[in-house]
RNA sequence: GGGCCCGUAGCUCAAAAGGACAGAGCAUCGGAUUUCUAAUCCGAGGGUUGCAGGUUCGAUUCCUGCCGGGCCUACCA
């Protein structure tokens, strides 16, 4: 409703200022929030108007407050000066609205959006890295459903690379352990954390012998050979690992749709079929000579034709630092290459498809499908969407900037268009951190504000060690405060209180904030923190068990209970501003959501949930409600509980965060 | 060398398309009628927004230069 009456007002004032000067070109109209609710609900600076309406800022105000004409949903119209135009919103027909849960039909975008998360390497442990990927990913989805979007959710697996090949060679090499032997250990309970150590034990055997890399190579290109032995070995733990992965998500509320792998983008020949068109549109050239004699090269993202107008068709030479080596010498297709053809299938222009066998079930029967080279029949439709969403750290921001380059140099500018990298920054640990973990630091280290963790050395925070910890900490904090719940049910709360706290902890940092872990704050439940925001819904839902009144259905009998002229009496005055501050923060969720899509910004949502919570609490604090003598203002109080809360609800919802019964 | 990102309170971070006095949390200190549970609330101190210019009626935000930090820049994935 709130974006609604933004968006009326936005072309109101428009309207207005053409009328009165048809033929002008006119800035657009920004539409602001005064810094206080007393001076309005909307502020729409006018000096941008000045110069070309050859007026000024107040004048050109006050002209639209006296000509603009009664507008739905608005009050009244202020000048402000030095420039502004204040608005205040109609506070009883907005609390009407909002109070029976009014939504103004909004414009869905049409097409299937694929969004793709997570993508860890199925070679060890998932860490707090991969979970602020895939809690920004599993939340960006959760927001375009709310949106009323259609969702496909992806998890690309990398089952053939180094990372992979690394822990086959720990198996086969260091520990001369038979395929049986593997098999029998992927059935442990934590096989990922065996695979974490043996992986920084391969790290370190590298490392001590140079002649030991020559066994990597050798590996890798057997995984790559789909009958052998080592190939077997792979697909072994890549699959025992990924389950894991699967596992460990899924107790933070994330699923998947399809897992795509790297092994049916080989052995399905997605390259070859690419390969041919990427030739054929001279997004590929072939070096005669210099450093890449022998590969087909393109031209890297953000380097050279600063000029687009030179129409694509550039014959020019490519400078040797800007050229991205895409087919080697030896006639093999390095990972940029592959991934031009896997995207080339997700927007439907490949021409090929994957097979698809179900995977994984989760409790609730959902299932998960993955990729094989001749699958099952009857599988849902996957790829050939309209918009996609990678979301992937930054430092790969060049190679997929060159994969949309040369989507587009195929002549797929509109998939390029629609192709977004969901860019977003590294967690790292802070050197307190680090020391806690028994990492030893050097000077150096001691003073940076953060130290990068490394798979490879076995240095970082798995997942679910912290998930461990964190419910350990609820369930103590349950415990203490609710003896007489049930073992399960204190363990149901703290697993909740857990994921909120976990959920929002990652998503609170704006994405390209590196964020630097310590357990004191990630562990933390007061303050700006998830549990913080459910709290406020305990609170507001146990106002409503205590007044035996339903708080889902309450609102609906509100036009009885509470008339638009008693809406009028108790949101105005001092007191009234103070309620109109929640009802109208309470109205901003699904234009906040809005915003987190067309930014990218999931923080967004984290800090509306955060101020929601925040001026309740303060009401909360401020207005006993059900010693409230006068029966009409207690229901009013009791709307505005019920409102604020089936808006912090659906806010935290949206950042995949559920509210325990009590706390 | 080239490209991208960052520098804001003691610490960790906000400030949405350039707008009204730069805001939160943590930490510190001082308080809250034994109440709808205090995982809460109220108050206090704390800032030349890295530095220097420029554009603008207006700059934390845009431009240029410097200083400091990070990432990318492999015939690895």
């Amino acid at each position: 409703m709130y974006r609604h009456l933004e968006r009326r007002l936005a072309q109101r004032v428009l309207g207005c200022l053409q009328e009165r000067s048809p033929g002008v070109t006119l800035p657009p109209v920004v539409i602001e929030q005064p810094p206080k609710v007393e001076l309005g609900d909307f502020a729409i600076p006018l000096f941008p108007f000045a110069k070309p309406l050859r007026s000024a800022p107040l004048k050109i105000a006050e002209m639209i407050r006296s000509e603009i004409g009664p507008i739905e949903g608005i009050a009244e119209l202020q000048v402000a000066p030095p420039g502004y135009l204040n608005i205040k919103i109609d506070r009883a027909w907005m609390a009407a609205a909002l109070a029976t849960d009014q939504k103004p039909p909004a414009d869905v975008a049409a097409g299937k959006i694929l969004v793709e998360h997570s993508s860890i390497n199925p070679n060890k442990a998932a860490h707090i890295g991969h979970l602020r990927n895939a809690i920004l990913g599993d939340t960006f989805v959760r927001l375009l459903r709310y949106a009323s979007r259609i969702v496909d959710i992806q998890n690309y697996i990398d089952n053939t690379g180094v990372q992979v090949a690394d822990v086959v060679v720990g198996f086969t090499q260091l520990e001369k352990k038979s395929r049986a032997e593997i098999e029998a250990l992927t059935r442990q309970p934590r096989f990922d954390y065996y695979c974490w150590d043996l992986y920084a034990r391969v790290s370190q055997w590298y490392e001590a012998d140079k002649q030991n890399k020559q066994v990597r190579l050798q590996t890798l290109h057997a995984i790559e050979d789909a009958g052998s032995e080592t190939a077997a070995i792979a697909e072994l733990i890549s699959i025992a690992v990924l389950r894991r992965h699967l596992e460990t998500m899924d107790r933070l509320d994330i699923e998947y749709d399809f897992l795509p792998r790297e092994s049916e983008i080989l052995h399905l020949h997605f390259w070859n079929a690419a390969f041919g068109k990427l030739k054929e549109s001279g997004v590929l050239t072939f070096e005669e000579s210099g450093r890449n004699k022998g590969c087909w090269v393109m031209r890297r993202a953000g380097t050279g034709k600063a000029d687009p107008a030179t129409d694509g068709t550039d014959d020019e030479k490519i400078e040797e630092e800007d050229q991205k080596v895409i087919v080697r010498s030896n006639g093999t297709v390095g990972y940029v290459g592959k991934d031009i053809a896997y995207h080339m299938w997700k927007f439907g222009l490949l021409g090929l498809d994957f097979g698809y066998l179900k995977f994984y079930r989760y409790p609730n029967q959902h299932d998960c499908w993955i990729s094989t080279t001749d699958g099952e029949k009857g599988h849902p439709h996957f790829g050939d969407v309209a918009e996609i969403y990678n979301v992937i750290d930054a430092r790969q921001s060049e190679a997929q900037n060159t994969v949309i380059e040369a989507l587009r140099g195929l002549g797929h500018g509109e998939a390029a268009d629609h192709y977004t990298h969901f860019s977003y920054e590294m967690v790292a640990l802070t050197p307190r951190c680090a020391a806690e973990l028994g990492y030893m630091l050097s000077e150096e280290d001691k003073t940076r504000s953060y130290i990068e963790v490394s798979g490879r050395k076995g240095f970082g925070v798995k997942a679910d060690d912290l998930l461990d910890q964190l419910i350990a900490s609820a369930k103590k904090e349950v415990d203490s405060r609710h003896p007489q719940l049930s073992e399960a049910e204190r363990l149901g709360i703290a697993t909740q209180i857990a994921i909120g706290a976990l959920r929002y902890f990652m998503l609170k940092y704006t994405k390209q904030s590196v964020i630097a872990f310590d357990f004191k704050e990630a562990l933390s439940f007061e303050g700006e923190t998830g549990p913080y925001a459910q709290y406020a819904v305990v609170r507001a839902a146990s106002i409503f068990r205590k007044a035996g009144v339903d708080a889902d259905t309450f609102c609906d009998t509100l036009t009885v209970n509470s008339s638009p002229d008693s809406l009028a009496t108790y949101l105005s005055g001092d007191v009234g501003n103070e309620f109109w501050e929640l009802w109208l923060a309470a109205s901003k969720t699904s234009y906040v959501i809005d915003q987190c899509i067309a930014t990218t910004e999931p923080a967004y949502l984290a800090k509306h949930v955060f101020q929601l919570a925040q001026l309740f609490n303060t009401f909360y604090h401020r207005h006993p409600i059900l010693t409230e003598p006068d029966e009409k203002r207690k229901q009013f109080l009791l709307a505005t509980v019920a409102v604020v809360r089936r808006e912090l609800i659906h806010a935290l919802a949206g950042m995949g965060i559920t509210v325990p019964p009590v706390m």
